[in-house]
DNA sequence: GTGATGAGTCAACAGCGTTGACGTATTTTC
DNA sequence: GAAAATACGTCAACGCTGTTGACTCATCAC
């Protein structure tokens, strides 16, 4: 591991590393990239007192309105008893509402207050001017790319 | 900023999401690709009862032999408790050695044994073979587009 | 009515990190 | 050469976050 140049940044038109210098780039590079788009969402939510699980709960609700607790769990792959706490929180802090469905009054269905929606666009806001900066300041043939390479990557973990 | 230079998208697979919704994909897709990634290692690891914090030692040991203890816990940014317990179970596993420095014989300096070197390899090998394979199936130019993307995120997190 | 289901709760515990306090060997300082 | 300072190791207490297990309660299905 010589003192090989360091990877320009701002032109980012640099000359790639090649061969095997390439794949140990690609882990480091990955990592950095993967911390710089959690850092925003995270700093935000330390100020609530809330943690990733509690996002990881915004973010599905979001994307599905009136998710059971028991879909929330299997979706999440936790128990009952990890969901639970967080669910409290979120619900005084007035985040979610937890209502009886109507087909099924077992059943409590979870929705976003306006607040609740409020943070969770503020925090997938926060990620996407991330990816949105990126994107535009590569180009489109270099987003197309980005793209090709992440699905051929995450073929391997059998993404649904 | 864009050098217009041409990049063939021969490579692209599918129609790309537009606009919002490519955004809302780019973090679902990096997920994936980022367990993907992981996923082969910590299977290896976790047949020898190891952690990422095993692999972390041992990754930071094989490119930097002779590591002392005091080094590798400010790398890793732990508690010397927090590495203590690691640290011996890879010495009694056999895959590293930690032997008093020249120097300064406070100082135990940290090295990998054959069989850790060996394990390293097979670990970073695994995940240079998911890169190289989706590089190879994306092309040369989704390589440089994923490259110039992902360097654009790190900017945001102070890669060094 | 009986039994299954969705949800919530209490309790014990495990993993993995933390801080704090000490012990020991060795090097540096004066 | 005695007194700090340093590098490491270790014991203990604790915190956070998750787990499993057992139980209650309300509601639904037959």
């Amino acid at each position: 591991m010589s003192g090989r140049k360091t990877i320009a940044k701002g032109a980012a038109r640099s000359a790639a590393p090649k061969g095997q210098a390439a794949l140990n780039e690609a882990w480091r590079v990955m990592h950095f990239a993967l911390r710089a788009v959690i850092a925003g969402p995270d700093r935000i939510l330390a100020t609530r007192g809330l943690t990733r699980m509690h996002h990881r709960v915004l973010f599905f609700v979001a994307h599905t309105p009136g998710m059971s607790v028991g879909e929330l769990q299997s979706t999440l792959d936790v128990t009952k008893q990890a969901l639970n706490a967080p669910l409290r929180q979120l619900q005084t802090q007035g985040l979610i509402e937890l209502a009886k469905a109507d087909h099924d009054a077992r059943v409590r269905e979870i929705r976003l207050t306006d607040e609740g929606a409020g943070l969770e666009a503020q925090l997938t806001g926060e990620q996407q001017r991330l990816f949105a900066d990126a994107f535009a300041k590569a180009g489109a043939q270099a987003h197309e790319g980005w793209r090709v390479v992440m699905l051929e990557l995450a073929r391997h973990a059998g993404m649904k």
